[in-house]
DNA sequence: ACTAGCCACTTTTTT
DNA sequence: AGTGGCTAGT
């Protein structure tokens, strides 16, 4: 009879946590049910991923490994039984449960604080831990979630005294290695012809993936320039560990040092991370490999959630072959394949399907969906990048009138750079957007110039940050100054500043002596300052303290500018401060400032059309995604030419990208495009030929359209020559034209050049003929199609702006009704100034926004 | 020591 | 194309 109840008891328990995965397919149930030993998630795009790894916490930490074992703690009781029974019937705990059966639920349940989470960036890591907050409360919190990076920064905390670093050691980012480099080169009498110094960064780099050590590189040069570059390897590290730093790759690296010498150490934090998750796996480099893998040899509870499609990081040293090898490495692992996709439309998924087929090497997996076809992909032709970023803000202001939100849309591209024309579009166009990467606001000048100020009162040893600012503002301490002073120090193993408080005693510095120690007064007094004070007051002091406030005052310039972004930035400072309260600190807070990166402070709430590179939106998803620059040279990148292996990354980026959109899928390539000072004319990408056709609709811009009317008879625009694999474009546009044509509804229309004297043109505005093509494609396109743009341009512009007087009433695609409070005539356009009903007082450029005459 | 002007280089992607 | 670093001149 106890064993019935027993029996009984254990299968309520299974059906009971089973039900709490309610939302989970079969294939991720079991990925969130297979707890223990090495795992493998072979996680497509979209396939809930995060949803598994947060219900799978959920389950380590509530239940244990309860739904395999056959282990209750506590008696069964004719109550119990009938409690869990009620409350796997009714999906409710009925009064009682709690107490009674709660406690018998789980068998060796992990407390939070054993699983450690690694994910790729901070935003992930911080949402991971909202939404196990959410579904475990406090327990939540208590799981370590955070990126590698950070993760090392925690352990080197607390022992980088081993490696012989200081505990408040500084991170050097990219702008920092440089410097230092600079000085390896000046140092070795690199010629930086022979080596660029980029490259040596990248190869130093490379090793510290792989876990070479300086000694090891210097041991066996394969050829001359390798010796060259074990010996700046060797100098550059002996300078950074002088100066108590480290760089981003020496996280990785010295955490592992750390971990092999010191198995005190490694067995501490085995015993700390019995559970282990890591995600976006292929994205791993070596180094980071075998971090993980010493972490976990101690309890093997090692899951690893990727997707071999989705490696795009090669170049920064990751290693596919992780992910390919897993099984190798971690003997007895499971693997689970998510396949099905809730993200996109079938149209979008075979896209990428199509795509990434092309590749080889991979581990093969299929996505499929049971969402609709949804809508045909677009390929739009366009006539130039600024065509392409008007045709881009036209479809947005489509979709808005069918309802959907700024937020809703994307626009992504290989580069950064690309972001440019588009920004300017929706600049003037007066449409909000946010660039997400690009340069970071902690790369501005005086925001470093501040943190450098706060980085050598956390750590006096660092030489590069005080040269930035121990002549910034000006104390006339000059290069020589420095030079001979950095020589003594080097000479005598101490710090700079240290030769700075004893400046009087060395004869080479005594000429500058006087505005040495005038220096050294300042920064004990910032000393006292960060001693004394909370840390936004120290801040605020410093601007003081130093002269850096009154030398911006006295430029009338860009004083102001920069002062509002310091202002910034002691908000920041007084975040930080606010959320860690006691635990604050200046070493805390310029270590999250190195290690934020711009899509961590990407706000998915805010109403705006966000733009950023493919790499950055690796993880997020849209409803609209548009991609851009789809020519060869472009994406694919004219870097991997010569490269099968790059091209199949570059294929991976471009997986990445399609399958970030869940309704509407828009590629555009653009015939000529400015590019590098350059104007090029590229080929459409062979990444738009791999999609099936029947996948696809072609639009062309109408410029181009016009072009080819007015080409026809030569048919030079669309010849075999100049597009070789190009033939869909060249039939689709014969076709669009022979319609037009036929109907006889459309004649050539006449050149922008002859309504108004091409010289002329060009002095006023040097791309005056693809900008007024735009203006008259607006005019169109919210005349609901009816016009045809006809007009010479410049008396388009000119009657445009000149329609609009105060008082009247428009209609903005983007921003609805609106008053036209003032207008402004300027160079060849209007700013028109507007009082909308709903978001309040715009300018807008009268040419470039989408805004429309409204008769009352 | 500082400034102005010139040249060269940049850009593939980022923790 | 733009920026930043460097040189040469004051």
């Amino acid at each position: 009879m106890a064993q019935e109840m027993i029996q009984e008891f254990l299968q309520l328990r299974k059906a009971y946590i089973d039900q709490t995965l309610t939302r989970l397919n079969p294939m991720q149930r079991k990925a969130a049910l297979t707890t223990q030993g090495p795992l493998l998630i072979l996680a497509g795009a979209g396939s809930g991923k995060t949803t598994v790894l947060i219900q799978r916490i959920a389950n380590l930490v509530l239940f244990g490994q309860a739904y395999t074992s056959d282990k209750i703690y506590g008696t069964v009781t004719q109550q119990a039984v009938d409690l869990l029974r009620q409350a796997v019937q009714t999906g409710k705990e009925p009064a009682g449960f709690e107490e009674i059966v709660a406690p018998m639920l789980s068998v060796g349940a992990v407390r939070p604080w054993n699983v450690l989470a690694i994910t790729f960036t901070n935003k992930a890591a911080g949402e991971l831990k909202s939404r196990l907050e959410s579904r475990l409360g406090q327990a939540g919190q208590d799981v370590n979630a955070s990126t590698f990076h950070s993760a090392c920064v925690r352990i080197l905390r607390r022992d980088a005294e081993r490696l012989g670093f200081p505990k408040s050691f500084t991170i050097y980012d990219t702008d920092d290695q440089k410097r230092v480099m600079k000085d390896v080169y000046k140092e070795l009498m690199v010629d930086d012809k022979f080596l660029p110094p980029r490259s040596a960064m990248s190869q130093i780099g490379r090793m510290k993936d792989q876990l070479i050590s300086p000694k090891d590189a210097m041991a066996s040069p394969a050829d001359t320039k390798e010796g060259l570059i074990a010996k700046i390897y060797d100098l550059y590290s002996r300078k950074l560990k002088a100066a108590g730093a480290m760089d981003f790759d020496d996280l990785i690296y010295h955490t592992v040092c750390l971990l092999q010498d010191n198995p005190d150490v490694l067995e501490y934090y085995q015993q700390k991370f019995r559970y282990i998750l890591v995600d976006e796996y292929q994205d791993t480099s070596i180094a980071q490999f075998h971090l993980v893998r010493m972490l976990a040899s101690g309890h093997n509870n090692i899951c690893v959630v990727g997707d071999d499609d989705q490696s795009i990081y090669r170049f920064r040293g990751a290693t596919i072959e992780n992910i390919l090898n897993f099984e190798q490495h971690f003997p007895g692992a499971q693997v689970i394949r998510l396949e099905q996709n809730y993200r996109s439309t079938s149209h979008i998924l075979d896209a990428a399907n199509c795509v990434i087929k092309n590749n080889s090497g991979r581990k093969g997996k299929t996505l499929w969906t049971e969402n609709g076809q949804g809508e045909k992909i677009q390929h739009y032709v366009a006539e130039n990048e600024q065509d392409e970023a008007y045709h881009v803000a036209m479809t947005i202001g489509a979709n808005l009138k069918q309802g959907a939100h700024l937020k809703d849309h994307a626009i992504l591209y290989r580069m950064n750079a690309q972001s440019g024309p588009v920004e300017t579009y929706f600049a003037r166009a007066g449409i909000p957007y946010k660039i997400v990467g690009g340069q970071r606001f902690y790369d501005r000048k005086e925001i470093k110039d501040v943190l450098a100020y706060m980085a050598i009162v956390a750590n006096p040893r660092d030489d590069l940050r005080l040269r930035r600012i121990i002549n910034e503002p000006g104390r006339k301490i000059g290069g020589t100054t420095l030079d001979r002073m950095a020589e003594i120090a080097g000479g005598l193993g101490i710090s700079m500043l240290e030769v700075c408080r004893h400046a009087a005693d060395y004869p080479a510095l005594a000429r500058g002596a006087k505005a040495i120690s005038g220096f050294v007064e300042i920064y004990d007094q910032l000393c006292r300052a960060h001693d004394t004070m909370p840390l936004d007051t120290f801040v605020t002091e410093l601007l003081d303290i130093t002269g850096y406030k009154a030398m911006l005052n006295a430029d009338k310039e860009k004083g102001q500018d920069r002062l509002e972004n310091i202002g910034q930035l002691i908000s920041s400072v007084r975040t930080y401060a606010d959320q860690k309260g006691p635990e604050a600190s200046l070493a805390g807070f310029l270590e999250e400032v190195a290690l934020i990166s711009d899509i961590d402070s990407y706000d998915e709430e805010s109403d705006v059309v966000v733009l950023m590179t493919m790499h950055a939106a690796k993880g997020l998803e849209f409803d609209y995604v548009f991609i851009l620059g789809m020519e060869e040279g472009v994406f694919p990148s004219d870097m991997c030419r010569f490269s099968d292996e790059e091209l199949e990354e570059e294929r991976r980026l471009c997986y990445v990208g399609i399958t970030r959109a869940k309704k509407r899928l828009y590629l555009s390539s653009s015939q000529s495009r400015m590019i590098f000072g350059r104007t090029q004319r590229n080929r459409p990408s062979r990444f738009l030929d791999e999609i099936d056709p029947g996948l696809m609709d072609e639009e062309m811009s109408p410029a181009l359209q016009r072009q080819a009317s007015r080409s026809w008879g030569s048919n030079r625009l669309f010849s075999d020559d100049s597009y070789p694999t190009n033939s869909r474009a060249g039939r689709s546009t014969l076709g669009s034209y022979g319609q037009g044509f036929g109907g006889g509804a459309s004649r050539p229309q006449p050149t922008s050049g002859r309504t108004r004297p091409a010289a002329q043109q060009s002095a006023a505005r040097p791309a005056g003929g693809a900008q007024a093509g735009r203006t008259m494609g607006f005019g169109g396109g919210f005349a609901a199609g009816s016009q045809r743009p006809a007009a010479a341009p410049a008396q388009a512009a000119a009657s445009k702006g000149a329609a609009f007087q105060p008082g009247d009433t428009v209609d903005h695609k983007v921003f609805g009704r609106g008053k036209v409070l003032k207008v402004t005539p300027v160079a060849g356009d209007t700013i028109v100034e507007i009082q909308f009903d709903k978001v309040g007082v715009k300018k807008t450029m009268a040419n470039y926004a989408p805004i429309q005459k409204v008769e009352e």
